[in-house]
DNA sequence: CTAGAGATGGACAACGTTGTCAGGAACAGG
DNA sequence: CCTGTTCCTGACAACGTTGTCCATCTCTAG
């Protein structure tokens, strides 16, 4: 910049204003110092620029694995909306490492970008209190944070859960098992509470064999089924609690001799090219991130309320035969 | 940092001393500057830093769409390595827009972004040419870069699709249809040539309605199958140039009375679950990420050749039952 | 002709760090 | 006691911008 503004024969100050299209330069003065732009090839170095106004323009993202498809969805969004505000993404994926999501996010604030979207790895948070009372926004989307207040978009994952129980419940089956992740993560916790409260409230048992919480390995999950379909009393339907199971217990009930109906907790790709295609409970991953984007930037621009929010998005049931295949006699 | 040289009583540059554990600083010193920092809660400012420095210690990584399992699994890669070597990463989606890509690489390039991993969007990629001469290291990924002589890391599309015509050959085909993208996109054009070659090496014609090339809509890929299927001398076999291909093919096969020989390029979850299970010519996202990022930072690290590399990654053919239909009679 | 207003331009400090260098203390050797 | 060496420490400039403020110039109106 200071080379630009020797060639043009102008203060920096000017280069400045030219650069920023600001007021208060005649088209002439304009003219001479773009000349000298492109001859120099200038570019304006937003790290420094960003320095003086403190505001970075960018936003930090720490899911799970972007490899995931339901974290890639969700992150497309945050780009989009980031990107209607002008705003750059940093990414990082914590593989379930609380410790690593810590590295990242604390990396992240050290560059000082202006918000945080967080998925939670760990179950406390209180990490980052200075860095809120230090000003970065912070929304915590797909689970809430541990032990520390603040904004958070979530699915309804007892909804959810409750919704496909009673799918099931609704075409006939009594005896409904679930498999489901590691208890620790909230979201495993919730799906649990919601079947839980589903066979309750249709006054149905839950016996102990019927349902698994756990890591979602497709040898665990084997056992689960097994052991649930094995039984005195065998599950005539089964929920699965995410993707990794659904996918998973596709494999092996496709070599039963006795249909098992399914409905799995969350879409996926190909779900209705399967046979039987497969009934899920939809999660809005895109929507999870748009509204946790958006309410990243409401708080940005001091037009959310002072208090954290928490939003809970709806989830779909989509039917597509798995779901509705009565129990046996 | 001021504040916290002020409080424990020392100069501005020891408490930069102990910040980055230089040394020569005495143990009773640097405990007060701690101190300091812990009660004042100071972090340093990485931006201010790096302008110092001159060395951002981050890289942009512009891709099609990060929701995309493909990209989302090559971004994944590349983050890995690139924390492996301490660097954060910017990730951004150009949409298939070369404006938007640009758009995305010159914001990247303004924050004085180390380097670059590219996957180019359009077929001109000369505006990178003052930025590459002011340093920023610039691989790309997956298709070469248009009129510009850089880094590429790609994958080798013509001998994927040779080895699937050939694959289809050895299983008695014949007349072997391919439907792939818009030819203007590299991967597309590269895919068909490898076709072309298969086909002419076994002596096979190739009829015009046996091969389509343009957006892979399922509606246009619907319509490139009926053709193909419904001349006077219908292609016994298919080889789908993409996901989208090979998922539409698999919904209008599915429903046809004489089975279709189908490989698919590029593999996808769940490919082993479908009836029949799906063929396919595999790719290596993550190896594709993890070798240009390897590469990029081979060449910020200066153990690079100054001559842009180019490497071409194998595919692998991954038989599963669809690719080894025989033809009728 | 002059005062005042408005437009235009530039000098300088500041943002929060780090690199350079020189000053001072402590210590050992003569 | 002096000198030289080593080790710590801090003052200062610099990185590349922008905000503040003041100087100058050119009008217009009285």
């Amino acid at each position: 910049m200071k080379d630009v503004a020797a060639r043009a024969g102008v203060g920096l100050k000017t280069v400045s204003r030219v650069v920023n299209e600001e007021p208060g330069v005649t088209p002439e003065t304009s003219a001479r110092v773009q000349a000298a732009i492109d001859a120099l090839g200038f570019r304006r170095n937003d790290s420094a620029r960003l320095l003086r106004t403190r505001r970075t323009a960018s936003v930090g993202l720490v899911l799970e694995d972007v490899a995931d498809p339901f974290y890639a969805a969700l992150s497309r969004a945050v780009e989009d909306v980031a990107r209607a505000h002008g705003a750059l993404l940093f990414t990082g994926s914590s593989a379930e490492d609380p410790r690593r999501e810590q590295e990242l996010v604390l990396a992240f604030c050290a560059r000082r970008v202006d918000g945080l979207v967080v998925v939670p790895a760990g179950d406390d948070h209180r990490y980052l209190l200075p860095e809120i009372a230090a000003g970065v926004a912070t929304v915590f989307v797909d689970r809430p944070a541990g032990r520390l207040d603040a904004d958070v978009v979530l699915t309804d994952n007892a909804g959810g859960t409750r919704l496909g129980v009673e799918h099931l419940i609704a075409h006939g089956h009594r005896r409904i098992g679930f498999i489901g992740d590691q208890p620790g993560i909230h979201t495993a916790g919730e799906r649990l509470r919601g079947y839980r409260a589903a066979m309750e409230a249709a006054g149905l048992p839950v016996r102990p064999e019927w349902y698994a919480m756990g890591p979602t390995t497709p040898e665990r999950v084997r056992a689960a089924l097994d052991a649930m379909l094995s039984g005195p009393e065998p599950v005539t339907a089964l929920l699965a609690g995410n993707n990794r199971v659904t996918v998973t217990a596709v494999r092996v009930l496709w070599n039963r001799p006795d249909p098992v109906a399914l409905v799995g907790f969350d879409d996926f790709e190909l779900a209705d090219v399967l046979d039987p295609p497969v009934t899920v409970v939809a999660q809005d991953a895109p929507g999870l991130g748009r509204a946790a984007a958006q309410q990243l930037f409401r708080r940005l621009d001091g037009i959310a309320p002072e208090e954290p929010s928490r939003v809970e998005l709806p989830v779909r049931l989509i039917a597509r035969g798995s779901g509705e295949i009565p129990p046996p006699r």
